[in-house]
RNA sequence: GGCGACAUAGCCAAGCGGUAAGGCAGAGGACUGCAAAUCCUUUAUUCCCCGGUUCAAAUCCGGGUGUCGCCUCCA
């Protein structure tokens, strides 16, 4: 366990605090997750990048977490959107809970350890309800269950606001069969045609809210460390589990509630109601995943989050600027040995751990602790010009790297291969030898050939043309033909021949493939 | 109408009482056969405005102005 002074800005109390859980080493959150009618959006991947973050965080200071995300798959809106395809219910939202994880992936989000669903939790929740009703806080009328909002002393106390200021702020229709304008329903009764599940109430299915309460307490127990989720939660759905969670349990439901702020368009709010959404796939088709999740991670969490393809492109060069180090710091490692001279290096990679742990340590400031992670890569980059490299010193800035964007869930990808690119630099290679060939240089075309066959690419020239075999995997050839490539334009440029050797890069940067030289030779991307 | 948040360079964004991080873009220079990548220098006498507290304020307090959010489903 690392030690840590971990302060967290709590929406209760409306200040940071001292981060301490219940049980000392263990973490148990809780995360709202999506109601699932649809692919997801860049709004709703914001808090689950965010609270992965902190998961991972917490994680990294040496703490068990127990992270529960919810799936709600009982909604009206589930059961418009199924009706409107003439689908199940059930059915339209396994799909979604099924879209949302292909998403969720990409964005190299942790699974959850439990991802509850209500349809799987009706006798928690019934249980919950029929609780409720004992102690009073909840009635029945006509099939329909309430809470009884003005019960409940506390009600309120999350979102700062009072009862009377919601009475004069209504702006909700009254519902006739309420006691108070301010009861919210724990349980409805069914209408024709929608799913039912039978209940001492006759049957029906769940309010919104219960949900949370009574699978966060079969799960979590009663305190549990951090509750998160979007700002917009806070009131009524946090108000509202709160309320159901601490009347039944006369115990806090929560230690900590985060929120995060939300992604705006033109500084206005990203919703589906607004319609001014994106869906994250719609997103990851023009942008890499990562430089979606490093988009979302350069903001504080609390902070609104402008979107535009603009600010993604920014990301994305900052991620890249991150992403050369590293590999270049890996490729440096390859012929590093013992010399004396990385010290600075190495304070440099100590003095970024230090910093990245003091901003995650402020109420997780990732935009603050990627500033480190640049003052790290410019040290490497300083470094990488000296001609001797001593390996441990790359070896600690390396682990520091590693540790560092484990936290922030970034993972570089390496060279990218594709059977398609293979074929691309096949036929490239067959060019480049083409041409050797009609200058009659046999000596470079042969060198060619028998290369290439050590790699597992076997030409036979024929009238009609070369073809080719191949023996291998596809990663392992690209690098392979990748190397002879390099090593040929090296040939060319140690003869002067420029123009062979910008032809190749030139070629390759149509394969999609970018050729930097460096001092420990030529590296490609 | 009630409640709340935020305003920092061309753009994005940290800092939240001790004299303005970082990224992107721009300018100049270095390296390179040319590129790419990288390095160095440079870019806010000042943090929306006006008062106040303090030896000291972007940071605290009061008052404006502007933008946004919640009070209805929302992440």
């Amino acid at each position: 366990m690392r030690k840590n002074n971990l302060e967290v800005y709590n929406t209760l109390t409306k200040k940071k605090e001292s981060f301490v859980p219940k049980e000392e080493g263990h973490v148990r959150m809780y995360v709202c997750g999506p109601t699932t009618y649809n692919f997801i959006h860049l709004g709703n991947a914001r808090p689950i990048v965010v609270f992965d973050t902190i998961r991972r965080y917490l994680e990294y200071l040496g703490y068990k977490v127990t992270y529960v995300q919810n799936f709600t798959d009982v909604d009206d809106k589930i059961i418009n959107r199924a009706n409107e395809e003439g689908q199940e219910p059930l059915q339209l939202s396994a799909k979604y809970i099924d879209e949302y994880f292909k998403d969720a992936d990409r964005l190299k989000v942790k699974r959850a350890n439990i991802h509850p669903k209500v349809s799987e939790h009706m006798e928690d929740i019934i249980n919950f309800i029929k609780g409720l009703e004992e102690k009073g806080y909840a009635y029945e009328v006509d099939g329909d269950v309430y809470f009884s909002v003005r019960k409940f002393a506390d009600y309120g106390k999350l979102s700062g606001r009072s009862i009377d200021d919601l009475l004069s702020g209504a702006r909700v229709e009254v519902d006739q069969k309420k006691n108070d304008p301010l009861d919210f329903a724990l349980w409805k009764k069914a209408k024709k045609g929608e799913p039912a599940w039978p209940s001492p109430w006759g049957e029906g299915r769940p309010g919104w809210h219960i949900e949370c309460s009574a699978m966060s307490c079969k799960y979590l127990g009663q305190e549990f460390d951090i509750h998160g989720g979007g700002y917009d939660l806070v009131f009524p759905h946090h108000e509202n589990e709160i309320a159901q969670t601490e009347a039944l349990t006369e115990a806090p439901m929560a230690r900590y509630w985060l929120h995060n702020g939300f992604i705006t368009i033109n500084q206005e709010k990203m919703s589906k109601s607004l319609g001014n959404f994106f869906l994250l796939r719609e997103i990851l088709e023009k942008f890499d995943p990562m430089v979606v999740r490093f988009y979302l991670l350069s903001t504080h969490y609390r902070s609104p989050l402008d979107f535009d393809n603009e600010k993604l492109e920014v990301a994305q060069k900052g991620l890249e600027r991150l992403k050369n180090s590293y590999f270049q710091l890996n490729n440096g490692l390859k012929n590093a040995g013992s010399f004396p001279n990385g010290d600075k290096l190495k304070a440099a990679a100590q003095k970024c751990r230090s910093e990245f742990e003091e901003a995650m340590n402020d109420d997780f400031n990732t935009a603050l602790a990627i500033a480190s992670l640049f003052d790290l890569a410019r040290e490497v980059n300083t470094y990488l010009k000296e001609t001797d490299l001593d390996k441990e010193s790359l070896l600690a800035a390396k682990e520091v790297f590693e540790d560092l964007l484990q936290v922030l869930g970034i993972v570089f990808a390496g060279h990218e291969v594709s059977d398609k690119k293979l074929d691309e630099l096949i036929n490239l290679a067959i060019s480049l030898r083409q041409k050797a060939r009609a200058a009659k240089d046999f000596a470079t075309a042969d060198w060619l050939r028998d290369r290439l066959k050590t790699a597992g690419v076997i030409l036979e020239d024929s009238p009609q043309g070369t073809n080719w075999k191949l023996e291998g995997e596809t990663k392992e050839l690209m690098e392979k033909i990748m190397e002879i490539i390099i090593e040929l334009r090296e040939k060319a440029r140690k003869n002067k021949d420029y123009p062979t050797a910008d032809l190749i890069r030139d070629n390759l940067k149509d394969v999609g493939i970018t050729l930097e030289d460096t001092p420990q030779g030529t590296t490609w991307k």
